[in-house]
Formats: structure tokens, C-alpha cells, sequence
DNA sequence: CGTATGGTTGATACCCGTCAACCGGTGTGG
DNA sequence: CCACACCGGTTGACGGGTATCAACCATACG
């Protein structure tokens, strides 16, 4: 279940190798300046593909690193760490056309744990292979600086997002992220299909799940959400945009009057709506 | 006073040029694969240094990107934007030896701004000259990568710091991060001359400027240390980490017991002193 | 001295973490 | 098939930490 090599597994393990030029995600990844032969040239530095199913570790805080980085074909991952005192910290999710591995890089232990939420299809591929390949390949090397570039401003606008103080900011927020990167996978951008629990999303966003439950349970009742065990249907994108810039949702006038919304509450929104 | 062209300034602009090879923290910067030559190499990539006066801005969000990467010789700087609410977010503080703006390569527009804290010393760098010299110099092309994983890295420190709930956790790990800060650059790492407001503390860590102040207070009363206006001084380092890593700091037991610890209010630190 | 900025301190309100109970779904074993 | 345990989610009650607001003080600056 926790197995750090996951080739050991019963329906987990090396699968036949479908290339990066059907690979739907592709865009996303490696072999983005992608020509024909570039998809060629990523798909021969691939180590192997492999399937890992739900609840299996890739690799574990404290395993010794393997230099190898992945990219996530499908599926869904957490990355996490067990704080000092021993809590869940959540550092982040990951999904398809994602890297993992790279926080990694020049460490002889691995820091955080990476454990699949879904089953996932990975493409494995050496560091030290890549970052060599890389000095004969300029659009490559270009490209990995592109993601390396990126993995660092999502970072940051993940710090930003944790300054917020109000659990509503941080959950409209998270929301937010999480759709935008539905959509820059291609997919809709509106129904959210999680994979994390309540208390993973709180683990993330420093909240407790039972304030994650009562603030989507909030969302719902001012009609700009729809929330259905662990699916997620933005009804209000202006209204969450609202709340995640820290506004009083009802004063940014939330999308249709007539909706479930008006019969929400009053006065739980925003410490400034009266201010 | 806030222009984004440093060099229309009075006693700030271009100075004469101390070269890599007696730049005090070289080992930090660029040229750290540092034999003589190569800090001749990277000295040939600078396009002018000169200095900023303390409140002066290096550039601003939405000024265009002018392509260029600034290494701090000296001096503190606070990275920082507006939020849509219209409050000032921190994005983080940098010092000597760190690189600013690699977090705006490949934007049209900056999205932070950038202001001096105190008096510095910066190397321009043109960021389309530097890339492409990585690619005729590995050692330069390694280092940028380390520089960007490092960023990566101290970022996602900062998104966990960030989650932990209470004031004092966060603002003892913000401390050890500075003081691990000064110590990497070979200074004393006990004695802290902060150059940022209690505000700016606080928009850092997502606190009230009083909540800064009177944690601080706190931290003093339990002799781990010293606060004199602006200088922080750490008295008793393991109680500080213990703080940071959400123990009970007395639990922890602090340095020497018949300090001024022991007079501290009981019953302040953790919540789970009794849990 | 007047002003502005930064820091401290106090009173108050309220958000949210904690604890607890309960519920539905799933898997397991008898 | 049912009993049982377990997990994830929801809901309520409660207390504490912290934001907010305000007043006040120290310092710097002209």
C-alpha cells in the first residue's frame, strides 16, 4: 500500500508505452515545443511509463533520492509532510501534465511524500538524463526552465493565497486554482471533481476540515457554488472571485438575484461588511 | 523618490564597478563555481552596477519588464504587491547575495514591486544575455538552475510556514529564517538589525502589526529574546525552534532556567499545553 | 514646534480550532 | 445477509487567539 517502488504491485506497474504525440497533455509538458521529432526526443529519454493506483506512495519523506523526475500523464497527487509536532502539513497538488520530483533535486532525502489520489499514469524519466540532454538541446533546456519558472510563481501566488486570514478568502481561492488548472488542461473549468478529502484541502490551506465543510456549506447557501460530496460546481465565478479578493460577495452583487443565493444568510460574509 | 528608473537619481545611480572577485558574497550569487576566471566571466556579464537609496523602488507591478536580473551586494530589499482588496501583501524580503527578478521573466508586466529597505548595492544583469551564456557555460547554466531550486524550495518553506495557525509559530519560524539568512552570508546570526516595519512583518505572515508587537513582547518575557526596537536578539535558540515547531516552549524547556523566562505569564504558549 | 511614521498597549468582537456526536458509505468477516 | 468497524463528512457548542479600533508615545524631519 505505501511501497515506495511501486513496480512491485499487483495491477500497478510498468505499462506499454503510449507516446508523448498521443499523450493529451502534452502541452503541458515536457515536449511542449512540439513538433513531431521534439515529441520524439522527449518520448526517447523516458525511462518507462507506469500505473500507480489510488493511496500508493511514489515516494516518502525520508526515502533516499532516486534522481528521477516524473510527469504526470493522469491522475491526481499530494504532496505532503508530516510537521515537526506530527501533523498532516499538505505542500501541494499535482495532476495530469504536472511535474514531480523537482523539490527534490540535489537533496539526498526526500523531504515531502507523494502519494496518488487517483489512479495515475506516470512518465519516468532521469534527472541527471535530462539536465544533460538539456545542454545539447536548447528548446528543451528552455522548457525546463519554463516549468521550473512556473512551479515557482504558483508557489508564490500559494503564499500570497496563505496570508489571506479568512478561511472564505483561502477556500475561494483554492477554488479558483484549481479551475484554472481544469481549464489549462482543457478540461471544463466548472465542475470540480476532487480527489483530496476536506481534511486534505485544510491540511493545505491551514483550516480545519470542519471549517472547510462549513465555509463550502456557506458558498452553497449564497448560490455561487454547488457542492455534492466531493463535487464541486462553480455557479458564481464572479461572486468566488469576489470573496477570494476579499470582498463582501453580496455588495459585488452576486450573479442572478432569484437564486438559492438570496435566501443565504445575512451578515456571515465579510468582517468589512459593515465596516 | 519612488521612480522606477533608479539611475535619474541624486546620490543614487551607477558607482565604479568593484568586480565578483571581492564581492563579499560572491559564494552566494553567480559566480559561486568561483575560480578567478570565473568571476571575470560573470564580471563581463554585468551591465552596470550603482546603488539605491533606501525607499527607492528597483521597479513597480504593472511597469513593462525590462529583462533584467539584479543581484543585491548589498542592502535589503521587500518584494511586495497591492492585493485586490487594496491591501499590501509581502511577497517576501531578500538581501544580500539574492537575485531579484527572476520571478518576472517571461511577464510583459511586473507583478510585484520592488523597494530598497535600506541602501543597496545591485549588478544588472540583462536576463536574455545571461540565458544565453548558459548556454556556452554549464557551470553558469548549473548555477542559474540552483538559483531557481533554491528559490523554489525557500518558497515552499515559506507556503508551510504560512500554514501554521497561531502568531508565534509564525513568527518564530520567520526569525529563524532570518537568522539562518544572516548566518549564510557569514554573519552573526544571533544579533538581527531588521530593516522592515512591524507592518511589513505582519503583511508578510498574514498578522496584525500588533499582533507582531505583542508576540514579540511575548518571546521576550520568555527569554528566548531580546527585542530593542528594530534589533532582535536571540537568546536561547532551542526555544525559539521549539516555538517554531508548535511545542510548548516550556515544555521544551528553555535554555537556562532563573532567566528572565521563568517570570513569564503561564499559560500563554500553545494550545496544547494541557490538551 | 508641527507633522508624519512607526511602535506599543488596551478593550472588544468575532472567527475558527477544538471536541464531540452523529450519519452515510464502504469493506470485512462471520 | 447482517454486524461491525472505519473513514469521511456534517453539525453543534464552546473557548481562545487574533483582528480591529483606538489612544498614546517615541522618533525623525523640516
Amino acid at each position: 500500500m505505501t511501497s515506495t517502488n511501486p513496480h512491485a504491485l499487483a495491477s500497478a506497474g510498468r505499462i506499454p508505452a503510449p507516446s508523448c504525440a498521443a499523450c493529451k497533455v502534452r502541452q503541458l509538458c515536457l515536449p511542449d515545443h512540439a513538433d513531431e521529432d521534439g515529441c520524439a526526443g522527449v518520448d526517447r529519454l523516458v525511462l518507462q511509463r507506469y500505473r500507480l493506483l489510488r493511496g500508493e506512495h511514489l515516494y516518502q519523506a525520508s526515502d533516499p533520492v532516486r534522481q528521477r523526475l516524473y510527469a504526470i500523464q493522469s491522475g491526481q497527487f499530494k504532496i505532503y509532510r508530516l510537521s515537526p509536532e506530527g501533523r498532516h502539513r499538505v505542500a501541494g497538488f499535482r495532476g495530469a501534465g504536472d511535474l514531480l520530483g523537482l523539490e527534490s533535486i540535489g537533496l539526498a532525502n526526500h523531504r515531502n511524500s507523494a502519494v496518488a489520489l487517483s489512479d495515475a499514469v506516470l512518465c519516468e524519466f532521469s534527472q541527471p538524463m535530462l539536465a544533460e540532454a538539456a545542454l545539447r538541446d536548447t528548446p528543451l533546456a528552455r522548457r525546463l526552465d519554463q516549468l521550473l519558472l512556473a512551479e515557482l510563481t504558483r508557489e508564490q501566488a500559494v503564499s500570497l493565497l496563505l496570508c489571506e486570514s479568512g478561511a472564505e478568502q483561502k477556500l475561494a481561492g483554492f477554488i479558483e486554482r484549481l479551475s484554472a488548472a481544469r481549464c489549462r488542461r482543457g478540461e471544463d473549468g466548472r465542475v470540480l471533481e476532487l480527489s483530496m478529502t476536506r481534511t486534505d484541502i485544510g491540511d493545505y490551506l491551514g483550516l480545519a476540515a470542519a471549517t472547510v465543510s462549513r465555509t463550502l456549506k456557506r458558498f452553497h447557501g449564497l448560490g455561487c457554488l454547488a457542492v455534492s460530496k466531493r463535487q464541486l460546481t462553480i455557479l458564481d465565478r464572479a461572486g468566488l472571485g469576489a470573496i477570494a479578493s476579499g470582498q463582501d460577495a453580496r455588495a459585488a452583487g452576486l450573479a442572478q438575484p432569484g437564486l438559492a443565493a438570496v435566501h443565504g444568510r445575512p451578515g456571515r460574509i465579510s468582517r468589512r461588511a459593515d465596516g
